[in-house]
DNA sequence: TTACTATTGAGAATGGATATCAATATCATG
DNA sequence: CATGATATTGATATCCATTCTCAATAGTAA
């Protein structure tokens, strides 16, 4: 059952009874291969190069049908604004966020997943997704340490 | 070195050459007996009720100040408005939040803050703050069990 | 009091995201 | 292939939370 991100697509246009048009397929491609976090601005931008007369709202509605879709993932971490990443591997992951020069480092821990669960469970709590952020420097982007 | 709020505000604004006035002292009493988690727009509402002049920038302003004084602590929940918390217990807390009547449940645990410290140390990456939030229903947000 | 500034409040401005709407593209049907 | 029903697009207006601007006002040290 393991569907690539444009079949995905055209399954859910066509359950939905939407349309398959030239901009979802060509923002679908760029998506896929501009690499993970990106936001409805940045998109825009890069789908502009292949169709200049793409509009903004197309591209933010067209980010919404993929989340709709399966085939993205809506972010929303501490700098304002929302972005997105392929769903590609379904495996849930968090994120480790360089304050500085904006690098997003991804990590999963069964563990602490464990330990998330027992304390939903302790407050009866029905957990339906969660959120892992950890704000700071990458490693290159801290201050150098100097020989002693 | 226990300080209760307002001396805390007041040391700041001293030392910073900040001047004590009487938005600043009523709003931080509003803010200090609102309970947790309060929007801008919410303390707003509740400061007009004794200052019936304020004005959104000052209550926006004041939240600020506030936060750089450590008294608040600024939150970032998904539902897109900023929150405010008094600092008062500077444990580190984390949240449960729910979808429906927007509950908020607090928790801490040890193990899984000795877990992310060391993701992050496995990836050399120097943490300055993090947010674990869960999503989901509280226990009376929950659909009954029936019974059998 | 005075004089110097920090603060305030009204309203404008910002920025990301969404809504509106006429023109256009898609697609099932004949 | 032509047609008609309707989903989509792109330009732009609008929304909403938050911040900015600025003239009037209030706090404070002298
Ligand atoms: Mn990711
Ligand atoms: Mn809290
Ligand atoms: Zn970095
Ligand atoms: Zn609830």
């Amino acid at each position: 059952m393991i569907r690539n991100p444009s079949e995905q697509l055209e399954a859910y246009l066509d359950g939905q009874g939407l349309k398959s048009t030239r901009q979802r397929d060509e923002i679908l491609r760029i998506f896929l291969d501009a690499g993970h976090h990106v936001s409805a601005d940045e998109l825009y931008r890069l789908a502009r190069k292949s169709m200049p007369g793409i509009g903004y709202a197309t591209v933010y509605r067209t980010l919404r049908l993929f989340t709709e879709a399966g085939i993205a993932h809506e972010r929303h971490f501490d700098d304002g604004l929302t972005r997105y990443e392929p769903h590609a591997k379904d495996t849930h992951h968090d994120h480790l966020i360089c304050l500085r020069c904006g690098t997003i480092i991804e990590f999963e821990n069964e563990q602490i997943e464990k330990l998330q669960s027992d304390v939903a469970r302790r407050h009866r709590f029905a957990v339906q997704n969660h959120k892992l952020e950890l704000y700071g420097l990458c490693e290159s982007c801290q201050p150098k340490k100097r020989k002693s």
